[in-house]
DNA sequence: ACCCTCATTGCACAATCGTATAATTGGCTG
DNA sequence: CAGCCAATTATACGATTGTGCAATGAGGGT
């Protein structure tokens, strides 16, 4: 007579934890922060909100650990785009590539991105997180500038990192938030011959790319 | 013995649309979306809730009205820095610096453009505002870049306008929402010097300044 | 000076939010 | 195989959300 209650599986918490924050992730990237409901999340990860509190103080604490999450893939796939390079201009040249074709630049991650602004602003942690990234991000841009003849001194790479910070920055959001604006393959090209202007070397071509005919 | 009603003055539509949006736009800037209650944004105009039910059919119409009047104030004010100008150099040094200092370069300007992304993605109406905002920037830039020597054809200015306006939305975001990590002025300076690398001219040094004793 | 109209208020409503907590049941332990 | 513990479900609760609608009074037209 009664509904019976629904079977489940015991997951070890780590994997749980994992599966509620992809959840989050995926709902905040498709739908923004209001539709990372604690019920869609728990839906999403196969299982039920009161599953959430068990493993997050509140929905605030999975906010958190899924922006942290979040800046921690973004900066592992950039790393990992620069790790082949034998020498620094390869690799700034595959730095930049990678980060503005898909996966990197892509709508959902740009909207993702933007929906964590405002808890940013708010939670101290988030903050520190956000800025942290930033700064990585840029040390490691500034370390391979200044690894290039006559950029040796910071406060000669120091401006120029923060300007190429920008073009691919810049980039990144227009072509993902406007696709359809730009030609196939374009906004990685002119990152690539922008940051060849701004810092007055050459930059080999694309490195790889999957193919399309006209 | 009943709660007396409250007074009121009756307004000109007009003004009472203006001031409904103006305080659903404060309220987003400080706020974020979740901020902008259809109580709150009430009670910041100085009305009721019932009242914006009166000159907007939903909340969404009143979300898009507020929209549109943000990126209309951004073109206009954007506009308004070139229109000073003689020569059309002095009019891209100008665009440029104005736009990497407040009151453009904010972080509640950054964050209040970042909350309504995922309400563009949904409403083709917001989309086309978004769409021919983007494009109206580009090509007010793209038009001063060719009247530039060498400049003229739309194939080389194209692709330097989309850099040059990269590296002005790159720099406004971060400088915008990471105010502490630039010294006063820095932002500004590096995107007159990125955008004459990326054109291969000079700029003049900023017009006007506010001053500061170091 | 009165009246009529509609801008404005006040309230009620269903839906949905995050959260708290009791009831179950999966799966290791002895 | 029995039993216990914790991972998981289910349900309830108060707060808040956007919205619908009737009552009201401000202010211009006559």
């Amino acid at each position: 007579m009664s509904t019976e209650r629904r079977s489940y599986r015991r997951e070890p918490e780590e994997r749980r934890r994992e599966a509620l924050i992809a959840a989050a992730i995926e709902l905040m990237a498709e739908g923004g922060p209001q539709a990372a409901t604690v019920r869609a999340i728990a839906e999403r990860a196969g299982t039920t909100p009161g599953l959430i509190r068990h493993y997050f103080q509140s929905k605030d604490d999975l906010t958190r650990a899924a922006y942290a999450a979040m800046m921690n893939r973004m900066t592992a796939e950039s790393e990992q785009a620069t790790r082949e390079a034998r020498d620094p201009v390869e690799a700034l040249a595959a730095f930049v590539a990678t980060s503005l074709r898909p996966p990197v630049m892509d709508g959902e991650r740009v909207r993702l991105w933007a929906g964590f602004l405002h808890h940013v602003r708010r939670d101290p942690a988030m903050r520190d997180v956000h800025e942290a990234t930033y700064l990585g991000y840029r040390d490691r841009l500034q370390a391979m500038i200044a690894s290039l003849p006559g950029n040796e001194a910071a406060e000669v790479a120091r401006p120029l990192a923060i300007a190429c910070n920008a073009v691919i920055d810049g980039l990144w959001l227009e072509g993902g938030t406007l696709p359809a604006s730009f030609a196939e393959g374009e906004v990685e090209r002119i990152g690539l011959s922008a940051v060849s202007a701004i810092l007055g070397i050459a930059l080999p071509a694309l490195p790889p790319m999957p193919a399309r005919e006209d």
